[in-house]
DNA sequence: GTTTCATATATAAGATTCTTATATGTAAGG
DNA sequence: CCTTACATATAAGAATCTTATATATGAAAC
């Protein structure tokens, strides 16, 4: 059955999915999100911070401190296998919920 | 833009999918949800009365008590018209979630 | 030069929500 | 009687989200 961290784990399968590609940090992770969706997801980084430092402590994903070419240090984040590992079942979850949620309206449709 | 309601709304969409057929109390609902999506799907009543009452009290649904033929007294919610007019966007903005979420994971695998 | 915007991370306070556990009570079946 | 199904409800604590704020650099504009 979905499990009920479902309901609120958007933000673990968008991280994890945009992290597939390019280590990233925060910033830039909040503006990939929003762009590759077309603005159609979007997160405060106040929200996501903390959502990082859990996915860290969990041990999908692994970050760095590094210092960018100006100057500027930034925590760097990249999957980490057993993130890798997560990611497909999350996928298998969502979709699972999706049919679960159209199944509801069209049986109610019906 | 995905309202960011929408991360926890998965229940509002269910009840509200639900409801468009027939006016039900809570238990049953809770039933009719689990069931309709394989179990995929599940709530439990501590989660689920609280929601109703928030639903309640934002008009899109209206729950009367009555008392069923064996003598239980159950709240029975039924859609408002607001409830009705909710139902169509919210499912719109699922799907439109569901699509972010899709593309999100293919331009991270492209 | 100084204001402003984009970059970059972080935390606090308060509100909301979820989970687990518990309470209450009826009815039916064995 | 005892258990299962029905039916609603609340409390306590955990987790999460939102809004606001703090800090600091680099680049561009004025």
């Amino acid at each position: 059955m979905i499990g009920s961290g479902i309901k609120r784990g958007t933000a673990e399968l968008a991280v994890l999915s945009v992290l597939q590609d390019a280590p990233l940090h925060g910033y830039e992770l909040a503006r990939r999100i929003e762009q590759q969706t077309n603005g159609a997801l979007r997160f405060t980084l106040a929200a996501l911070y903390p959502m990082l430092y859990r996915m860290e402590q969990q041990r999908w994903i692994r970050g760095t401190w590094e210092t960018s070419a100006n100057g500027r240090r930034r925590r760097c984040y990249r999957l980490t296998p057993a993130g890798k590992k997560k990611l497909s079942p999350l996928q298998r979850e969502w979709a699972e919920l999706f049919r679960a949620l159209q199944r509801l309206t069209k049986v109610a449709h019906a």
